[in-house]
DNA sequence: CACCCTCGAGTTCA
DNA sequence: CTCGAGGGTG
């Protein structure tokens, strides 16, 4: 039987979506789709499979070996939730908490970087083992149980003991460094991606489905030892049993280091060291690194020794988790909405490495900024490989002192964006040369200048033919936050200004099947048939011409205007029209907009090539008007609220949009103005802000309650009411 | 005029 | 995340 073509390129599609999706979140630490986006394309090509087991390769994620991603996981709800804990990055901050806990005896221990996982012991037995997951709910993998040597299935009793009928303990499993190159070598050993680190390798070791390995030996054997078993059955087996063995072997070298208590019935312990000394006589493995500490002075000596000494551990940490000792005070100080008051985390500085300044390119952004950006020697920091780093603009530059050949130190800032810190001047042997800002624009030739006198940016004046503003315009304007044009991206840009099937921004609405039949990027086959990326950009842009007025004005570009201003414009104005023909002392009685920005408007629309595109917008159905909403209830009125990290049921742009509607304002930064905070996991620096100046903190469920019920009902939920 | 706040723009890794 | 720059306040 043939397998239909379809099947066959959708198979390698989702082949490519998942075993994508699977690179991000562990070679290289960045989840680029959802859990649950994930397992549709994974329940998808299974099914596939299974229709047309044909289609099944060496390739296929289903069939792929150990430590990566698992499909279906099933859930556990931890008896008691997981807390995460509030972290601290200096003495400034830890002292802050220190005074809000006031005196106590405290416990320190080292902050693995591993993955936090949940033991549920009955009556001394184990029942289940379950990964963190959001603090509620975990996912079940007790499957591995059997394979895991780090963790007692059965407690050990002494004379007289009696096990709780309820034990949950809470503990951290990571492979040591030493496992963990290991791990990486018999990784790279089968053709695979390494582990970006020792946590991605310890929680795609510990989240992989082993029973469906199991299950998958047990039927190769079948038909291996079958009458009419060939060689090709006979490997198959082989090869299960292979990725079966390597995966119960990485299993069984993952460590476990115990840290807490969830639910203990039955038994009663006066403190957290009490605690740990009790699971260690059980036989759980404690840290020998742990210690009750009476002072700050001794604390902060505790946390600087493995500071100095973070690198001759066996496993990694990130930092050293400060608890208050006695369990009654512990209750006493009682819990946020997302992490205990007693407890905190002293995170130490993000790593600073050495690597060398190869050359600084210049960037032309949309608005015709140049950006200088540093090439460097390619270096390791913090789980990913980083080649550049923005300069930001040439006064950057010489701030800095940087000069081309330069060893330099390197961060990553809030462990995502690299930046260059500064020069190691005493690695220079004059070979360093000084960089120079260029004088002519790298894209167009055109001249470079500051906008105004005095500023610090340069750019380049050409706004209206440079190909590097124009591709950054149209790029801009089919972005998720601005029109939200599928099909409309750097690639398409590029080939549409190319293949000068448009001359700006002005024809994009216009475009036809015809127009783009014009370009190779647009077409497929030998007849020059439409392509699918062309039937969806026709389809997107046809979606985009009834959008909201403000989104077409930031599709405009122009200077100074992005999402709030142009909602401002649009609240007071409703029509383009009407912005177009407004006199600037007019527009600059807006909230947000001054004299500056007032003209500026005013002078773009005077431009006639900007009326132009305007015009051309309008003949092809570009809808610029706002038709007036009527709004619903204002419970968030005169509230501003700032967002960040991730939630699970709103998208960043839609929790703003919760928030508006609703009459509040949605602020990118916290200030003392700002009246709520709601925090996500993966919150970084603004967390820490809302926490320095005593601002509400809500988690997803508390921003809910903010939207639904207001916010009486959301400080109440944090029982501030 | 000094300060704080907000917004805009560019941004790194696959 | 970070810098620059505009707006607004005291």
């Amino acid at each position: 039987m043939s397998i239909p073509a379809a099947a066959r390129k959708r198979r390698d599609e989702l082949v490519d979506l998942v075993n994508e999706a699977r690179a991000n979140y562990y070679q290289h630490d960045k989840p680029t789709i959802s859990d649950a986006d994930y397992d549709k394309y994974f329940q998808e090509l299974v099914e596939l499979e299974t229709k047309h087991p044909e289609l099944v390769a060496g390739d296929s994620p289903t069939q792929s070996v150990g430590g990566e991603a698992s499909d279906e996981f099933g859930e556990f709800e931890h008896p008691t939730r997981m807390w995460s804990l509030d972290n601290v990055f200096d003495y400034e901050e830890l002292d802050a908490w220190f005074a809000r806990v006031g005196n106590h005896n405290f416990l320190c221990e080292l902050k693995i970087d591993g993955l936090a996982i949940n033991a549920v012991y009955r009556n001394g037995v184990l029942e289940t083992l379950a990964t963190r997951g959001s603090g509620a709910v975990g996912e079940n993998v007790t499957a591995s149980l059997e394979y895991l040597t780090c963790i007692p299935k059965q407690l050990t009793a002494s004379k007289g003991t009696k096990f709780p009928e309820l034990l949950e303990v809470r503990g951290e499993v990571y492979f040591s460094l030493a496992e963990f190159d290991q791990i990486n070598l018999e990784v790279t050993a089968t053709g695979r991606t390494a582990f970006a680190n020792p946590r991605n390798a310890a929680a795609g070791t510990l989240r992989q489905r082993i029973d469906n390995r199991v299950a998958a030996v047990a039927e190769a054997t079948k038909r291996a030892e079958g009458k009419t078993a060939d060689s090709k059955q006979v490997a198959s087996l082989t090869k299960h049993s292979d990725e079966l063995q390597r995966a119960t072997s990485a299993l069984s070298r993952l460590g476990l280091i115990v840290h807490g208590i969830g639910t203990h019935e039955g038994f009663e312990i006066p403190t957290q060291s009490h605690a740990y000394e009790l699971l260690k006589s059980w036989g759980l493995p404690t840290s020998d690194r742990v210690k009750v500490l009476k002072s700050v002075a001794e604390v902060k000596k505790y946390v600087e020794h493995h500071g100095e000494h973070r690198h001759d551990i066996e496993h990694d940490i990130d930092g050293v988790v400060i608890k208050v000792d006695s369990l009654a005070e512990q209750d006493e100080l009682g819990f946020t909405a997302r992490a205990p008051r007693w407890a905190i985390a002293y995170k130490y500085p993000p790593t600073v490495v050495r690597t060398r300044l190869l050359d600084i390119g210049v960037q032309v952004g949309r608005t015709g900024r140049i950006t200088p950006r540093a090439a460097v020697e390619p270096v390791l920091v913090a789980g990913s490989t980083v080649s550049f780093a923005t300069l930001h603009n040439g006064y950057e530059v010489v701030r800095k002192g940087l000069l081309l050949g330069d060893m330099v130190f390197l961060r990553k800032a809030g462990d995502v964006i690299p930046e260059i810190l500064g020069p190691v001047v005493e690695l220079r042997d004059g070979s360093e040369r000084e960089f120079q800002m260029p004088t002519k624009c790298p894209e167009c030739g055109s001249k470079l200048a500051p906008e105004k006198e005095d500023d610090k940016d340069l750019r380049c004046l050409n706004t209206r033919s440079c190909p590097a503003q124009l591709r950054g315009r149209l790029e801009h304007l089919g972005s998720r936050s601005i029109l939200d044009i599928e099909g409309l991206g750097e690639k398409a840009a590029r080939a549409l200004l190319e293949d000068k099937i448009i001359s700006d921004e002005g024809d994009l609405f216009s475009l036809t099947a015809e127009i783009l039949q014009q370009s190779d990027f647009f077409v497929k086959g030998a007849n020059r048939e439409l392509a699918e990326n062309a039937k969806l950009l026709l389809a997107q842009l046809e979606i985009a011409k009834t959008k909201p007025l403000w989104r077409f004005i930031c599709a405009l570009s122009m200077r100074h205007i992005g999402p709030p201003t142009a909602q401002a414009l649009t609240r007071e104005f409703t029509s383009l029209e009407r912005i177009a023909a407004a006199p600037a002392e007019k527009l600059a009685q807006i909230e947000g907009i001054g004299q500056t920005i007032a003209e500026s408007i005013t002078q773009w629309f005077a431009e006639d090539w900007h009326a132009e595109i305007i015009e051309k917008w309008k003949r092809a159905g570009c809808v610029l008007e706002q038709e007036l909403v009527e709004s619903g209830p204002q419970p968030l009125a005169g509230l501003t609220i700032v967002v960040t990290g991730t939630m699970v049921d709103f998208t960043r742009d839609g929790a703003s949009e919760e928030i508006t509607s609703r009459g509040g304002k949605a602020s990118g930064s916290v200030s003392k103005n700002t009246d709520f905070v709601v925090v996500g996991p993966g919150a970084g620096s603004k967390e820490t802000k809302a926490i320095e100046l005593g601002r509400p903190i809500l988690d997803e469920a508390g921003f809910k309650i903010l939207l639904s019920d207001g916010p009486a009902a959301a400080l109440a939920h944090l029982g501030l009411a």
